[in-house]
RNA sequence: UGGGGUGUCGUCAAGUGGUAAGACACGGGUUUUUGGAGCCCGCAUUCGGAGGUUCGAGUCCUCCCACCCCAGCCA
């Protein structure tokens, strides 16, 4: 079944486009797009807004999406990139089948059509500096000047080109540059460079190259030979589909629509490479696949799964206005996916002893637990109980405030699928006054959670049994920065760090089936969050739990009013 | 005061001259052995601003304002 972007929903503008093209019968109603990343980094959201957009359309379309690596640039590329985009692509469910393709395999046909504007007289060799070349650019308001090479005979330039490629050129010494204009108000239109001398080893093509194509030559010529229809990229490369058409038509040669939209910015993170780069060299965060991180191997490992980075793709749009849009879209996404799919456990993050006085010392017995409410399919457990548990510090307050269900001195609650328990007493440290344990009473009446006289308790909290608790490490993980910024808004070089976008807990108590949990394996811990084992740091018997997201948590939004 | 874009709810985002979708967030209610989930209700008399055209304008016209991108031999 394809994917389907915005099922219900009214059609975006590309998506209107394309429909608009099918109609008039433009490439004969072929969609074919295309991914194309530089292999120089690490995917992230965003490039999941483009490999959503760019697989989707072409799935909803009948057509096909190409995956390329635009590599077209020795000095920043790197192999090791290559597994990394694949894998993650792959991950977020989608596939290129047999087409992919580097644009590193298409550098003898660059090499052709450059010989082809220069014979058809639209392109020469300049020998200015990278300084000149700026220099007789002009500016925004000034036209820029022909440089003095611009008039070299066609035979020179084919001379000339040709020994660059023969390395006869050291680097910056010789471009190729298109003939165009230089008192276009369009900059990129005046004579822009079309090869440099790079004398640097390709990752792909070795040495055999000194000589590189730009990406305004090397994209559209990649998207005409592949025969892509639509071309999708971001909004700063609207000023460049000038040149894009430019050196197609010059060319004469199939030529694809570029179109534009607007990246995605996300609230409460960063998304440049730049300030990704600086998180990990500063080591703020652990590396690229920290939890913390926007990352697709950063947000894998912290256990947001493929459905949802899908489902937050289709639901946050596609436009051409600048925007940022709020992490609590992403977080509702994981959320309702997990909602219906994770196993339900008990896990105690912050411990605090309970003594049932009245229960038989020795005793221990077994209670029934659903996994998942939302799909009896997943069946029922059983979750030991015995007269010492521990409950979560949160859950007892010796002074309740007003719709504190909780428990407290006096009141009575119930135990998650166990019993109904009334608090006796608290005991204290003489000298800190810290509280060391609680006293409860059980009503055996109550087992299972409810009482046969039909009387109610307001709260319900989560427990686990002291002797057969399973001691783990749970890291709980918060927003990268405190303010709701991103890039777009020009703030975030200045947005504080969250300190505690990382807060790691050790001895959490869980429930013992926890013990044998597995790398990747996501639980719901009942009444905290959604947690997920660490797929780097946990070994067999020794899970480490990441906090995916935390539950929507009313009482939190009551307790703070409150305050106020 | 060069060129290219964009301005509709707190945040995304529909709307294509006929009287402002939806989602998230937020607020209220209902239900509940997760204060989870679910369900119900509320949430832009107004579309960056000002004029104009029209029976009728978020949509058309004019002027203005704000914001984003471009002066890499990066992509």
């Amino acid at each position: 079944m394809p994917l389907q972007l915005n099922d219900s929903s009214s059609a975006n503008f590309i998506q209107e486009i394309i429909e608009n093209d099918i109609k008039s019968g433009k490439y004969n109603g072929r969609v074919h797009t295309r991914f194309p990343p530089e292999p120089n980094g690490y995917l992230h959201i965003g490039h999941a807004k483009s490999i959503c957009l760019n697989f989707g359309l072409a799935s909803q379309y009948n057509g096909l999406c190409n995956l390329r690596f635009d590599d077209t640039n020795p000095v920043k590329e790197e192999a090791e990139y290559i597994d990394s985009i694949k894998t993650d692509i792959k991950w977020l469910g989608f596939d290129w089948d047999d087409r992919l393709f580097y644009a590193s395999d298409y550098f003898e046909k660059f090499y052709e059509y450059a010989v082809q504007l220069i014979m058809d007289g639209n392109a020469y060799v300049c020998d200015l500096t990278p300084d000149q070349i700026r220099q007789y650019r002009g500016t925004f308001k000034t036209p820029g000047k022909d440089s003095p090479f611009r008039s070299r005979s066609v035979d020179e330039n084919l001379d000339l080109f040709s020994r660059m490629k023969k390395g006869e050129f050291k680097n910056e010494e010789k471009v190729l540059r298109a003939k165009i204009d230089m008192s276009s108000p369009n900059l990129n239109m005046r004579d822009p460079v079309l090869y440099r001398i790079l004398h640097e080893t390709h990752y792909r093509t070795g040495d055999t190259w000194c000589i590189y194509p730009t990406y305004d030559f090397a994209h559209c010529i990649s998207d005409s030979i592949e025969g892509i229809t639509h071309s999708i990229c971001t909004l700063e490369f609207e000023d460049h589909r000038h040149l894009y058409d430019w050196v197609l038509d010059t060319l004469g040669i199939y030529h694809p629509q570029q179109i534009e939209f607007a990246r995605l910015n996300l609230s409460n993170t960063v998304m440049s490479k730049r300030r990704l780069l600086d998180l990990v060299k500063q080591g703020l965060v652990t590396g690229w696949d920290d939890p913390r991180m926007p990352t697709l191997s950063g947000l894998r490992r912290r256990g947001y799964t493929p459905e949802a980075i899908r489902d937050f793709c289709d639901r946050i749009g596609v436009a051409k206005r600048n925007s940022i849009v709020d992490v609590a879209l992403l977080e509702h996404c994981i959320r309702e996916n997990l909602n219906k799919t994770a196993m339900r456990v008990m896990g105690v993050l912050n411990p605090l002893k309970m003594v049932i006085v009245n229960y038989p010392d020795d005793k221990e017995e077994e209670l029934d637990a659903v996994n998942n409410p939302e799909d009896p399919a997943m069946g029922t457990r059983k979750i030991p109980f015995s007269k010492v548990i521990y409950i979560e510090k949160d859950d007892f307050l010796e002074d309740p405030p007003k719709k504190f269900f909780r428990l407290a001195l006096g009141r009575e609650v119930r135990l998650r699928y166990a019993y109904y328990v009334r608090c006796v007493d608290v005991i204290k440290d003489d000298t800190t006054g810290d509280i060391l344990e609680i006293h409860c009473t059980y009503d055996p009446e109550t087992r299972g959670g409810s009482s046969p006289d039909g009387r109610k308790v307001k709260g319900t909290i989560h427990w686990v049994s002291a002797a057969h608790a399973f001691d783990a490490e749970v890291r709980l993980y918060d927003h990268l920065f405190k303010e709701k910024g991103s890039d777009s808004d020009g703030k975030s070089d200045e947005m504080a760090l969250n300190k505690d976008s990382l807060i790691t807990l050790h001895s959490c108590k869980l429930e013992p089936g926890l013990k044998e949990a597995e790398k990747g394996d996501i639980f719901q811990f009942e009444r905290v969050g959604y947690f997920c084992v660490d797929n780097r740091v946990s070994s067999p018997g020794h899970p480490v739990f990441n906090r995916i997201v935390t539950l929507r948590d009313s009482w939190k939004k009551i307790k703070n009013r409150q305050r106020q």
